[in-house]
DNA sequence: CTAGGGTTAG
């Protein structure tokens, strides 16, 4: 083992006469000064030292010295370390107890070589459970679940029975791939061994029946635990929260703070993630509240997740005042608040922002470069990216896909189709991400058959977003027909969502298409698919522009709730069926709803007053737009009053409203003017507009 | 002695 007989050893035999042959009759002062040297390098924290006067002492030491040693390699995580104390336990110590070939199987485990560990699991001449355990544990620690099932499946063949070490290891395996048959199994075992009331199987039932998506199971499970600790708190939460059931997570947090149990700062965290996707802004105050009541302000995640919610719930203000604070601008919140910004629309403080930082990376460009999408500035967005590509080479799936998108708003397919190389050759080729931008492009820009060919070609990844962008070109470009295809098609590999059913019905009010529109109604309703507030103002809409304003009414009728823009529907329905009186009388009725009308119910009520011929009302609507409802007449409005007092020949009004609005005319109102004029015979004003005609 | 949860930005 190459353990040399050093000379100072070979001195200290002389010095006390002793024979040198049997070492055992050296050990008690040779080996106890050793021992004591080697101890006294441990509480020093010299490892190598201790183990290197451990390795050059051909004699066996006590038990209890090569178990610290062993200790100190596993929080070292020092594998050579490690090997050395495991050989020399082997060569001078006959027979070395279980115990301690255990705590070097542990040992390699913590160090990551799950090899030496099961080398040295294999090799033992006798186990007991805790070598099961060791070995167990190990795999499912070093990222091995399969292998470590795989252990436990062969312990209970061979009839060796599990401790609670051994279940908490297993289950936190049955976790990481997610095998509920096995945990339930487990379960079973638990009770039987009558390990029930153990709070930290417990909680690691709630955890696995939670990745599993069996809330129910984990929430029973959950309410099983006599004393939920801090950490069967933060299980349920974090559950819930993966399951995107945000307001049970933040229900469970204020739980755990009423029944005083101190949230850890990853609960903490998590409960704000949960309220930021809710943008559930008064629960996340109260929050706010609860962590400097308890001082847990200095971690840094802590107060990147409270700024992140404070940027989610689009509360800005509080969102900077962190970021203000002074030891808070690192980059994750430097990049949350140019994300702020940037989604909120003020891209120009954003990208002042984005300049000042010290570092960036991938994210915060990404961040950035959303914000230009979001609000449309394509030729912003493109200098950007070129920008990023000049002065960064971190690219990933998120800006590919941004680009593409950006792509989709300049029309500008051949820069897409470079895109669409540039993943191919940079293993992008089947991120779906990326082939849903990549489809959207296609299709949105028009170019229908690289859309089906693309289609076609992600056919083994695609998925219902997928289906539903190749549905939405079809149906935008006018091809209801194929849109109606497509979707019975999509039956065969995947369920519609809400985004389908709006994309077909829009489609079907575009050409005016009853009977594919009730067909999809009739789907959505056999098939118990909720009718959202969006939903059924695409309804109303299709069924007010196929002429079945009836149909359109009930569906109106039915809603439990109703937005502005269903009401808006309605009304714009009821005008394109010409019927201006029901729009008069919606309008009293929202009036009574409390819902403040915009620019387009104004529109609509506009047009009510065109068709019923209601000049004088129409006119005290439009006068009382800025005063009562706040709304500044937009063109179309202005469009409205002319043609309400062109068509009913009330010249002197029109006149003097054309002579005072707060902008030049356009053609196409100077054309209504002279219209009106010759039918009306007002000679005086129809040489005006066409006067101003000419100059045009 | 060995076991559970697990971190913020696009």
């Amino acid at each position: 083992m190459g353990v040399n007989v050093n000379a100072a050893s070979v001195l200290n035999r002389l010095l006390h006469n002793n024979t040198p042959k049997p070492s055992k009759t050296l050990l008690p002062t040779n080996a106890k000064s050793l021992t004591n040297s080697i101890v006294a390098d441990l509480n020093s924290g010299h490892l190598r030292k201790a183990v290197s006067v451990l390795f050059n002492s051909p004699i066996p030491f006590p038990f209890s010295l090569y178990a610290r040693l062993f200790q100190l390699c596993s929080s070292k995580h020092a594998i050579v370390e490690a090997r050395k104390v495991e050989s020399h336990l082997v060569s001078f110590s006959p027979t070395p107890p279980i115990f301690l070939l255990n705590r070097a199987i542990e040992t390699y485990g913590k160090c990551g070589c799950l090899e030496d560990a099961r080398e040295l699991f294999d090799e033992m001449p006798q186990r007991d459970g805790g070598s099961w355990n060791a070995i167990i544990t190990a795999y499912a620690q070093g990222g091995c679940a399969e292998k470590a099932l795989c252990l436990f499946l062969c312990m209970n063949r061979l009839g060796v029975s599990g401790n609670e070490i051994t279940f908490a290891s297993a289950l936190g395996s049955c976790g990481a791939v997610l095998a509920l048959v096995l945990s339930r199994q487990i379960h079973g075992l638990i009770v039987k061994c009558g390990l029930s009331g153990n709070v930290i199987l417990e909680s690691s039932l709630v955890d696995v029946y939670g990745k599993c998506r069996v809330m129910s199971d984990a929430r029973r499970m959950f309410y099983e635990i006599q004393k939920p600790n801090a950490v069967s708190w933060n299980v349920i939460v974090r559950r819930y929260l993966d399951m995107g059931q945000e307001r049970e997570a933040v229900f469970m947090f204020f739980e755990m703070v009423r029944v005083n149990v101190k949230p850890l700062c990853f609960t903490v965290s998590n409960s704000l993630v949960a309220c930021s996707r809710i943008s559930a802004v008064k629960e996340g105050i109260q929050i706010h509240g609860l962590i400097i009541k308890t001082n847990i302000e200095e971690y840094e995640v802590v107060l990147s997740s409270l700024m992140d919610m404070y940027v989610k719930c689009r509360d800005l203000e509080n969102a900077r005042r962190i970021f203000d604070m002074p030891r808070s601008k690192n980059l994750i919140n430097w990049t949350a608040m140019v994300s702020g910004y940037a989604i909120d629309g003020r891209t120009r403080e954003a990208r002042e922002l984005f300049n000042e930082m010290p570092e960036r990376n991938v994210i915060s460009w990404n961040a950035m470069l959303v914000g230009y999408i979001r609000f449309f500035q394509w030729e912003e967005a493109l200098d950007f990216v070129f920008l990023m590509r000049k002065q960064s080479k971190d690219i990933d799936y998120v800006t590919l896909g941004l680009i593409l998108n950006v792509c989709t708003g300049l029309w500008d397919v051949e820069l897409g189709k470079q895109v669409h190389g540039f993943s191919y050759r940079h293993g992008f080729y089947s991120n779906l991400f990326v082939g849903n931008a990549l489809l959207d492009m296609y299709g949105k820009c028009g170019n229908l058959i690289s859309a089906r060919v693309w289609f076609y070609q992600m056919s083994h990844w695609r998925d219902r977003v997928s289906w539903n962008a190749l549905l939405t070109s079809h149906a935008r470009h006018g091809l209801s027909e194929e849109a109606m295809t497509i979707f019975w098609e999509m039956q065969g590999e995947t369920t519609p969502s809400k985004y389908t059913f709006g994309t077909l019905l829009a489609a079907c009010a575009n050409i005016f298409a009853l009977e594919p529109g009730r067909q999809i109604h009739g789907f959505m309703m056999r098939n118990g698919y909720e009718i959202d507030v969006v939903i059924r103002g695409a309804l109303v809409d299709m069924y007010s522009k196929c002429r079945c304003l009836e149909y359109a009414i009930k569906v109106f009728k039915e809603a439990t709730s109703r937005d502005l823009i269903l009401w808006n529907s309605m009304v714009l329905g009821c005008c394109h069926n010409k019927r201006g009186e029901d729009v008069l009388e919606l309008f009293g009725l929202m009036e009574k709803e409390g819902v403040k009308p915009d620019h387009i119910t104004l529109q609509g009520i506009l047009l009510a007053c065109i068709c019923e011929g209601r000049v004088e009302l129409g006119r005290q609507y439009f006068n009382s737009m800025s005063t009562k409802f706040c709304i500044i007449p937009r063109l179309e409005h202005y469009e409205c009053m002319i043609e309400l007092f062109g068509r009913y020949g009330f010249m002197d009004e029109l006149e003097d409203f054309v002579k005072t609005m707060p902008f030049e005319p356009t053609v196409q109102m100077l054309t209504k003017v002279f219209d009106a004029c010759r039918e009306h015979r007002h000679l005086k004003l129809g040489e005006w507009a066409a006067n101003r005609l000419n100059e045009i």
